[in-house]
DNA sequence: CCATTTTTGTATCGGTCGGCACAAATTAAG
DNA sequence: CTTAATTTGTGCCGACCGATACAAAAATGG
């Protein structure tokens, strides 16, 4: 056991209170008043546990890719084919997005598009992870392509471009509180460009 | 001419100078130190002339809408089918994103998404004017349907939805400063989708 | 010139920002 | 029970936030 004074609350619990908070308001519009009045503790015992603001939102959007944020890639994972990973991540993550009882759309995308010179750190680090998302999408289309479930030849790396950048607008859309009928709409019609620019192979 | 002392500085320089400021940053991104350096005048001048920082945003973004937020409407009224018309507001747009010595992407978007409870009603205001824009797509893809050029039957609500997604999407993207031919290529894999979705009429 | 009006720069307002000193409180080890 | 270690709540730090008070400066009309 831990030799002096034990904590007095869990910290993946007050962690995922600050998550909330960092997912609604963005990172610059979080406060610490906010922060510790969501997560129930004092402003030292926060520092104490996190270190800074900035580094309990990047624990923050750690916790997020764990939860939330796992739906992309278990879909690129998980599905047989290149068109049903993506089908299946824009779904996915649509329902996530317009979950009721959380903030809509996605605290990667959301959080810190924009925002002070001196928080470029932040930016950097959020933009990094939609790269990565942006990768993560090109390699299953390739994997597709490998497997044959995708036409040799086909612009991957453009594809992937598209089907990000609709899941990306689709944060906006559910945060701007579009109704997830219409957003399954748009997730259907990006589809309907699949069949356009990657025909099933015979 | 006006009774007293002249002012020193020209309304419309100084305010296109904030609406740099605000597209670059955001809304709480930019401070007031920020915006009266870029305008080269002091806060009292600022004060005087626009009244608070909130009304300069308003203004700054009117303003926008002018200039480089013109290019939506001006694309849905200039060409003669709703398909060129939707591959023009991407073309267009796509090219203000990425101009160079501007920052990238929309400030309509990008400038208040998510922030503090106490700008709740900044985030309102850009959010009616996405909100416009998309009503103009949706009411520009019934005026093709009226002019024949789009199929009837064809849900407009779906597809004015899908390319305002694409549109938002393609915001975060220029200001994550992905490449124009990429944003390009992803404008084309969208309207890839019009010809299955709105297959020109016969 | 004077009187009036408006803008200017300086200096500062109260409030909140992120972050921390400090001592009381609480625990385990000796 | 004492000692050492850690967390707790209180209170506050300097810096910056958006926004103004105030008087000097600069313009007009008389």
């Amino acid at each position: 056991m831990p030799r002096g004074r034990h904590r007095g609350f869990d910290r993946d619990d007050v962690l995922a209170r600050a998550m909330a908070v960092f997912w609604e308001h963005g990172y610059e519009g979080s406060s610490m008043a906010m922060l510790t009045t969501a997560m129930g503790i004092n402003s030292p015992s926060l520092y104490a546990t996190f270190g800074s603001k900035e580094r309990l939102f990047r624990e923050s959007v750690e916790l997020y890719g764990q939860h939330a944020g796992s739906r992309t890639r278990r879909a690129l994972t998980d599905q047989p084919t290149a068109r049903a990973a993506v089908a299946a991540m824009l779904a996915d993550n649509i329902e996530e997005y317009t979950r009721p009882g959380q903030p809509h759309g996605c605290l990667v995308v959301l959080s810190a598009p924009v925002g002070a010179p001196d928080h470029a750190d932040v930016r950097t680090f959020v933009r990094t992870l939609r790269d990565d998302v942006r990768a993560a999408v090109r390699d299953r289309l390739d994997r597709g392509v490998a497997d044959g479930d995708v036409p040799a030849g086909t612009d991957t790396r453009a594809l992937a471009a598209f089907y990000v950048t609709v899941l990306n607008g689709l944060s906006l859309q559910a945060r701007d509180g579009r109704p997830t009928a219409e957003l399954t709409a748009t997730a259907d019609a990006a589809l309907a460009a699949w069949d356009v620019l990657a025909p099933a192979a015979a």
